[in-house]
Parts: C-alpha cells; sequence; structure tokens
DNA sequence: TGAACACTAAAGCACTTACTTGACTACTGG
DNA sequence: CCAGTAGTCAAGTAAGTGCTTTAGTGTTCA
C-alpha cells in the first residue's frame, strides 16, 4: 500500500493554492494542455508548468506527452481519497455532537446528573473568545 | 459572504500538514486542550500553539480560554465546505468520464463518427508516461 | 529547410513555513 | 503565598514555495 498519509498531505497542499485549484477546476471539464492550463492565469508558462508537477506529484493529475504537446487529466481516485478523509472526520464530529445534544436534552430538566458528566459542556469561567 | 476562494486556501494549506491532521483527528473524537493536542507530536508547546493558531484561522477549529487552558474544538461546517468543493469537482470529472464511455461504446463498430469527435481520445502517437 | 510553437531545465530571488529557545503572564492547588 | 501548570510572545533560523529569466530541446507546418 501507497504512503497514506504523505500522500494526503500532497494532495492537500496541492489544492491549497488558487492557481491550482482553478486548473483542477479547468481540468474537470475535460482534459487540457500546459500552455491551457496556464491561460487565465497571469504567470509565465514555465511557472505553470511547476504547478503541474505539483499537481502530478499528488497523483490529482496525470499527464501524457503527445508530439510536442503535454496533455493533462484529472484522476478522480486521488480526489476521492482527499474526500474521504474529510467525510469520515467530519461525520465523526457530528456523530459526537448528536450524542452531546441527547446528553443535554435527556439532562435539561433532572438536578444533579452525577460528577462523571461530559467534560467542559458548562464552564465555570468564560473569558475572551479572540 | 466570505471570500471562499482564500478560505478554502486556508482550509486546505491547514490540513497539509500531517502534524495539523493528527490534531483534526483528535479533535474529530472530543474537544481537548492545546497541550493535550501536542501530547504525541514531538514538538514544543509554542509549536503546538503556532498550529492551533493556523487551524483556528482556517476556521476548521475554534477555541476558547478558560480559566488557564485553551479548549478546541472543530467547526464541521468549514470541514464540509472543503468536502464539497472536492465533491464537486470529483462528480463533475466522472460525469464527463461517463459521456466519454458512452460515446466510445457507441461508436465501437461503427466507422467515421465523424469530424466533431471527442477531444485527444485517440493520440496518434504516444511516448512517455513519466 | 526554417520559423513558430510547446514545453523543459536550471539558477536565482523574495517570501513563507515550521520549527526552536528564552522570557514572561496568568491560573490552580496546597 | 508559592510552586507547578498552561499558555503566550518575540526573535531567530533552516528549509520550502512560488515565482522569474535565460537558455535550451524536440515538433509542426508552410
Amino acid at each position: 500500500m501507497l504512503d497514506q498519509a504523505t500522500d494526503l498531505g500532497r494532495v492537500f497542499h496541492a489544492l491549497a493554492d488558487p492557481g491550482r485549484r482553478v486548473m483542477v477546476e479547468r481540468l474537470s471539464m475535460s482534459p487540457a494542455s500546459v500552455s491551457e492550463l496556464g491561460r487565465p492565469l497571469a504567470m509565465s508558462l514555465a511557472a505553470v508548468l511547476q504547478h503541474v508537477q505539483v499537481l502530478e506529484a499528488s497523483g490529482l493529475v496525470r499527464t501524457q506527452k503527445t508530439g510536442r504537446t503535454r496533455t493533462c487529466s484529472i484522476n478522480p481516485a486521488v480526489l476521492q481519497s482527499a474526500e474521504s478523509w474529510i467525510t469520515e472526520r467530519r461525520s465523526l464530529v457530528e456523530r459526537h455532537l448528536d450524542r452531546l445534544g441527547e446528553f443535554l436534552a435527556a439532562t435539561a430538566g433532572s438536578p444533579d446528573p452525577g460528577p462523571s458528566a461530559v467534560q467542559s459542556c458548562e464552564p465555570t469561567q468564560q473569558q475572551e473568545n479572540r
């Protein structure tokens, strides 16, 4: 199996750049050449190529050189692996929040729910929130 | 509305760091203090705090100081906005791939499908694929 | 053949990131 | 009151990022 942790890091890093996200958006419509990807981006072709290389290293896009043009296309499987990581965390969070909601509803009217209550639900002091 | 593009960049950048992903994973179980988040991470507390600040700036986590401890918790809405961006791209890609598949199936036996065919489906030359 | 095109490689530069250490503040419990 | 805990601030540093320019290579087409 591949090094999932490193891969995920590369994928999120690739998606962190606005220019690269524009490229991914373009590529989700159809494959495109390097210069086509760079057209809306106000930077040198060399810079565009570097971004493509970052995307390729993350596995998000695959490229293939035909003649003098390099055609780039998206690999949806990698997009999905990033999506799954987020989905799993989020569903966990929401499950826990639901449980907390039930607990609060159940103990709403009854006094003294015992010393083993959920941590930090009713803070005794509250200061900033910057 | 908020600056979605910048926000998304911040969120993906926050998720790109393995240490910060560990923090997010920990926080999807339950809220935690800064030092608790740093416990498994082999770095100074000051460094942990800086990561927490990155996560907070992205909106992924919210913090609240009570007494001398700062309690961090996840904001699932921001997690969802990142998830949605990916989902939308991926479903677009897959829709286009499906369409391409149908096209290939439909034209499998019939000769000369016309000059307005889908671009770069049958490259005339093929070199590398590094 | 030769000009234009599409990309590539390498070096350099400003800026950002991910830490560190050291000093300091504020709160808690005995 | 005071030791220990939890966090914070400010500098400083090494490595990484996002560009640029320059100088190429290989391909296409008139």
